[in-house]
Parts: structure tokens; C-alpha cells; sequence
DNA sequence: AATAGTGAGTAAGGTTTACTTACCAAACAA
DNA sequence: TTGTTTGGTAAGTAAACCTTACTCACTATT
């Protein structure tokens, strides 16, 4: 049995050519007439392959992020201490949000409002990239890595909010930052604290 | 010379219907005539007022903002030390966003998505904020309350991005969080680290 | 006291946009 | 040959956002 295509020529043109306007315009004014002539087809395909405009967004970002969730994968597999782990989390995530903003774009700005993205299959994913962190500061707490009072829930929540708002202002505005900058303060900061 | 009215009833009421209707239901899926049936005037009343419908939004997060933003400057009014009025600007922020959850959804959920949203004056209130909280960050790094090699942009982006993320889940989800407990341990893990 | 002007609101379209439904053509299996 | 599935088109629909033309009450001026 030929392993029939589950993924035909026009619906990789359209979820191209959505990423491609987003490099422009908000989602939210982008028109699916518009994705559909910059697909080169026409607009009812669109919904032979997509539930609705929505749906086409969450699939979107479902494929940039399957990518971004190998990258962190790789970055960790080397590493045994917890310090080491979140570092490379954190630069990682800021590389790759940085280097593709329309990822970001989706990720930070876009979806979050819509309520039915919370049982998408995207937000299956970014679960478990928050869980990954998670699961490291919850070991690294065990292992004696990371002081032993330390609350690994805010702890989770104050590095994803970290990494997010550091590349905000950057997605918003367009602005390129110095990553490694950034990431290497985040961790100085959150490691040793900054009181005297 | 009476004051002419510059905001008459028609106005209060199109703010306080979307105020009502965000509480159970997202912007995007309000109508207008939705938020002039709720309000009880003409859908065209909106427009005399506002400039499209994503203005009233600006509007009505620009009030909610005007009223926060004077509960902040209280609460560090009495303050001397860095490290305090940081306690009490986590601390009240958290409480304000988690208490008004339209507030909150509006300003992380909703706006951030819209380019003309930048453009606002509730915006240009949201850039005041964040600017207090960075020109405490320098005057405590100058007064020696703060680490001297400390970045203050990025300290502010962790500490910004620490509540905004502490209040997300609890926003979408509408579960009740643990102010004190949130607070005190962001406060905790960002001044004193978590190396051990 | 008549007139002109303004502020608050209505009513009824117009336009655009997301989505649907019915249809077409080629490849392929029976 | 004929039926079925797959990839795609074309035209239409309902509704949402927004506009335009109008009314009515009140105020200021001459």
C-alpha cells in the first residue's frame, strides 16, 4: 500500500504563505483571501485542510515547535547538572525565538487569546517544553544542584516569564538584541540572586 | 462656564457593557452589536465614541490602568530601600492583576497582538510603569541595595516577566492563586539566587 | 422670542471577510 | 469501462464591522 500523501502541495503552499505574511502584518489583518493568493490557490482549499482560519495558525506553530522541542532536546542530552540544563535552556529558547520571529509572533502575541488553542495540539507541546524545565529544577532541587527550599513551581514560572519578555520588546519592535548577553544575565541573575 | 460633559452616559455604558461581556467571553468573539445590546444604546453609538471596536479595548485598559498604576505609587511611596519597593511592586502587581481578571486578560492576552495598540496612551501608562520599576532597579544598584554588577534592563525584564508569567495560567484557566505565596518566593529566588 | 448651533443618540444601509456548498478533473482500483 | 478517492475550483452566504444620514433635546445669541 502506497502510503497515501498526507500532506498534499496546496496545504504546505498555504501554511507557507501564512508564515510569510506574518513577517508583515498581525494575523488578525491578514485576510484568508490574502493567504490564498499568495498560496496561488484558492480560498475554499483552505478549509479542505483547515478547520478554520484559527486552526491553520495552530498548526503553524504545532511545526515550528515540534523543530524548536528537538533543538532543546539536543542541547540538554549532553548535560548532568541542573545549573548547566537551564543555561542552555535558556539560551536555546532565546536563539530560537529570536533567529524566527514569526514563531515567536504566534507563540507570545497571537494565540494565547484564543480560547480553543488551549486544546490544540500546539499546546500539547509547549506543555511539555514547560514541563521539561520543570522536570529539571524538581531534580536539580533532589541532586542538591539548586538550594533545597526552593519552590520549583515559581521557580518554572519566573524563567519561562524571563526568557518570554526578554524577547518581546524584540519581536514587537524589531529590534535584533544581544542574545548572549541577555541569557548570560538572566542566569547570573537567577543563579546568585542579586543582593549583596 | 459648565464644564461640558466629556463623558456622557451612552460612553460610560459601551466601556462598562465590554467590561461585563470580557469577563465570560473573549474580544475577539464579542460583537459590537453584542456590547450595544448589553449597553442598551445603538450599535452606531460605538463609533461616535470610539475610533473601531479594538479602541474601545485601548480605552477601557487605559482606565483600569490609570487606577493601578496609583495603587503602585502608594504602595512604594512609603519605601526607602531597593530591595522593599520591589517586594511591595511584585506583591501589589500580582494582587491587582489576579483580583481584575478583565484587566489582567486585556492587558497579557489581548492587546499585545494589535500594532495600533502601541500607538495608545494606555500603552504610553504601560511604558510609565515598567519605568518605574527600572529606575528603582538603578537607584538600588547605585545605593548599593542591589548587586553593583547588576544589568538593570534585565533585571527588570525577569521581574516583568516573572508576574506577567505567575498570573497567565491562573488568568486563562480562572484558577485562584496564592498571592503570598507567589510573591514571596519570586521575591525570594530573585534576590537571593538559587545556587546554593 | 426666534434662530442657530451643538451634543447625544438612532436607524438603516454598505462592505468586507470568514466560511460553505456544489461542482470538476485526474488518477487509480475493480 | 466504470466507480471512487483525492486535490482543487468557483460562486455564493451570513454576519460582523463600520458609515452615513437623520432626529431630538437643550443651550446660547441676537
Amino acid at each position: 500500500m502506497k502510503t497515501r500523501s498526507t500532506n498534499p502541495p496546496g496545504r504546505i503552499k498555504i501554511m507557507k504563505a501564512l508564515s510569510t505574511l506574518m513577517e508583515k502584518k498581525d494575523f488578525d489583518s491578514i485576510t484568508t483571501s490574502e493567504i490564498a493568493s499568495e498560496a496561488g490557490v484558492t480560498e475554499g482549499l483552505i478549509y479542505k485542510y483547515f478547520k478554520d482560519k484559527k486552526d491553520l495558525l495552530y498548526k503553524l506553530l504545532e511545526d515550528h515547535f515540534q523543530l524548536f522541542q528537538k533543538k532543546i532536546d539536543a542541547s540538554i542530552s549532553g548535560k548532568t547538572n541542573a545549573i548547566e540544563k537551564l543555561e542552555v535552556i535558556i539560551n536555546t529558547s532565546l536563539e530560537s525565538w529570536t533567529k524566527s520571529k514569526v514563531f515567536a509572533k504566534i507563540l507570545l502575541l497571537e494565540v494565547r487569546s484564543y480560547p480553543d488553542y488551549y486544546k490544540s495540539r500546539a499546546y500539547e507541546l509547549i506543555k511539555v517544553y514547560a514541563k521539561t524545565v520543570a522536570t529539571i529544577i524538581k531534580q536539580g532541587v533532589a541532586t542538591g544542584d539548586i538550594k533545597k527550599d526552593t519552590d520549583h513551581q515559581t521557580l518554572t514560572k519566573i524563567i519561562l516569564g524571563a526568557i518570554e519578555h526578554a524577547c518581546l520588546g524584540d519581536i514587537i519592535f524589531e529590534r535584533d538584541i544581544d542574545i548572549d548577553h541577555i541569557s548570560k544575565n538572566i542566569c547570573k541573575t537567577i543563579f546568585k540572586g542579586i543582593q549583596p
